[in-house]
RNA sequence: GGCCCCUUCAUCUAAUGGUUAGGAUACGGCCCUUUCAAGGCCGCGAUACGGGUUCGAAUCCCGUAGGGGUCACCA
């Protein structure tokens, strides 16, 4: 059996929650949950100048979204807190100093200017070491005290072994092995007195108590560092295991452009959580038996870090459309009747974020644009809607649930509802007359039809749907059959006048549901459009 | 460019050295059908390349190519 894994997830607040953090965090929580330990979440809020103030409720509420909610956190107690660096600052300070003492660290009065031309030299010069040369390195104490004693400020450089090999343990590669003299001294403290995230994070998670660093790829650069950090403390390294990136559909590093990040994008485009975070699961992870759509509880049955598959997977967002349609269909009515009524909640009165986007704007990918293009249609048209339809539902909580059959196997978002919702809802149509002559019907054809639909519900007894349907299929296929004419186009005008569109939920199915008067109403008002 | 990582259908992936290289998405076709879907069936489609090791390699080793990440007082 194995040890109870204290994992933790670490972003920092500088921006929408990213796709990325909820990936990981279904990973090292997965690896929590299956031993008997404890994901944590931890604020990483040490660089002032990109904090952004909502950021970490967003964060914190997208991973409760998911239900990835961390065991531990800054909004859920714990025995190791505070979680937000910004709040640890005496922990670093105290860091850095011992490290200073040790003669491990030292400081560096090198101005931001000195830097930058420095590292433009050794771009002009294609030095094959680019970075931070040293120079501090060398400083006397007397000189180290001069310089303060003038009032220079200065930065708190780790002192990297300069020979040799550092030799670190990824969990899923195995030996990495880089060279000590490439690489560089990196900051620990900055002038304004905070860590940088390479103190921070170490500091941290021995504090913590982590086991497994399950992170992005990215951090590999920096594991000599980080391995380097935890020996000069003499603390023991945690396990390290760098999980692949999500990726663009071009394989470059998943991004805003070229690919939606923001876990709030999914939830206002009508993903459900739970196939978004089925999804995120089949990055990298595959079950035994080829199942791809599985609940949470099941994932971790299943689930063993070494069975990661460690290739860059592309974010394949029609696949996760795929998912999500299957999702909704598997939600039972009642549940998706629910999850209806809060997502055109979500969107209420938010019109304005859902303008079109100018064409220089639009994803190149032609799914994505497609699908980007539509949603923010889609969106409006429920934000719009959301008011009335409130009303209306509040007013007849009844009313929703009848429609959910008829429209639940056409989504595969909550915004596809926008593309068959309006009409229960409204029967102010924009058509024209030339709208109800379609194929293999013509005008005359159309106001035959209409009229003979007409008589067909008006002798429909609507108190039993079921008979009514029965009855209205059968008058219809034998009227249709009497004009000449096949029961598709037959229907074609009804559909207009019915629903206000060419493509609708079932016809007989969706007047049931208006109820026979609404019904002869829309029938009636394109009678007198096409008169 | 230096360093590091990665490489099975277009995409997500399966295959503990022995499989006709399997499944899913997407795509195409057929069926169902009241439009659109959903569903069912069928099809298309991959071990990057070159060397080894081995009776036998997608699988192990080496090289090449390609892709990616990273080179901040950001994380």
């Amino acid at each position: 059996m194995t040890n109870p894994a204290r994992v933790r997830v670490a972003p920092s607040p500088t921006g929408d929650p990213h796709v990325g953090t909820a990936y990981m965090s279904l990973f090292n929580k997965a690896l929590a949950d299956t031993t008997g330990g404890q994901f944590l979440l931890r604020i990483e809020d040490t660089d002032r100048s990109r904090y952004v103030a909502d950021s970490e409720q967003q964060i914190f509420d997208a991973l409760a979204w998911l239900d990835l909610t961390p065991h531990e956190g800054p909004h859920v107690e714990g025995p190791v807190g505070p979680y937000r660096q910004s709040e640890r600052l005496p922990k670093y300070k105290e860091a850095a100093e011992q490290l200073l003492k040790e003669g491990k660290a030292y400081k560096c009065f090198c101005t931001s200017e000195r830097l930058a031309t420095l590292r433009k030299i050794q771009q002009a010069e294609k030095s094959k070491h680019i970075g931070y040369d040293g120079l501090c390195r060398g400083l006397s104490e007397d000189e180290v005290k001069a310089k303060e004693a003038a009032g220079e400020s200065f930065v708190v450089r780790f002192k990297m072994p300069r020979e040799g090999d550092i030799q670190v343990e990824d969990f899923f590669r195995g030996t990495l092995k880089f060279t000590a003299a490439e690489q560089q001294d990196a900051v620990l403290l900055k002038t304004d007195g905070f860590p940088t995230y390479h103190l921070a994070m170490a500091v941290d998670d021995h504090a913590m108590g982590i086991t497994h660093v399950i992170r992005a790829e990215e951090w590999i650069p920096s594991l000599p560092l980080h391995f380097e950090l935890y020996r000069a403390f003499g603390w023991e390294a945690p396990v390290f295991a760098h999980m692949p990136l999500l990726r663009n559909k071009d394989k470059s590093k998943i991004s805003k452009r070229k690919n939606p990040t923001s876990l709030l994008w999914y939830r206002d485009a009508g993903f459900l959580p739970e196939a978004l975070r089925n999804f995120l699961s089949l990055m990298g992870f595959s079950m035994a038996d080829d199942q791809e759509i599985f609940s949470y509880e099941e994932f971790l049955k299943q689930f063993k870090l070494e069975k990661v598959n460690i290739g860059g997977p592309i974010f394949d967002l029609q696949k996760l459309h795929w998912l999500n349609g299957e999702y909704i269909r598997a939600l039972e009515p009642t549940e998706l009747e629910k999850r209806l009524v809060e997502y055109v909640k979500l969107l209420m009165h938010r019109e304005k974020e859902f303008a079109d986007l100018p064409e220089e704007e639009l994803p190149t990918e032609q799914f994505l644009r497609d699908f980007e293009q539509k949603r923010r249609t889609r969106s409006r048209v429920l934000a719009q809607l959301a008011p009335q339809m409130m009303t209306a539902y509040e007013t007849n909580p009844k009313l929703m649930l009848p429609i959910i059959p008829l429209i639940r196997e056409r989504m595969h978002t909550l915004g596809e509802a926008a593309d068959y919702l309006p009409m229960f809802f409204s029967d102010e149509f924009s058509y024209t007359p030339d709208d109800f002559v379609q194929k293999k019907c013509t005008l005359e054809q159309a106001k035959t039809a209409l009229g003979a639909m007409r008589e067909i519900v008006e002798s429909a007894d609507f108190n039993d749907p079921e008979a009514a349907h029965a009855q209205m299929d059968e008058t219809s296929r034998a009227k249709a059959e009497e004009l000449g004419m096949k029961l598709g186009p037959f229907l074609g005008p009804v559909r207009m006048a019915i629903t206000g569109s060419k493509v609708s939920p079932p016809l007989m199915e969706s007047m049931l549901v208006l109820g026979k008067d609404e019904t002869l109403k829309r029938l009636d008002n394109a009678i007198a459009k096409l008169a």
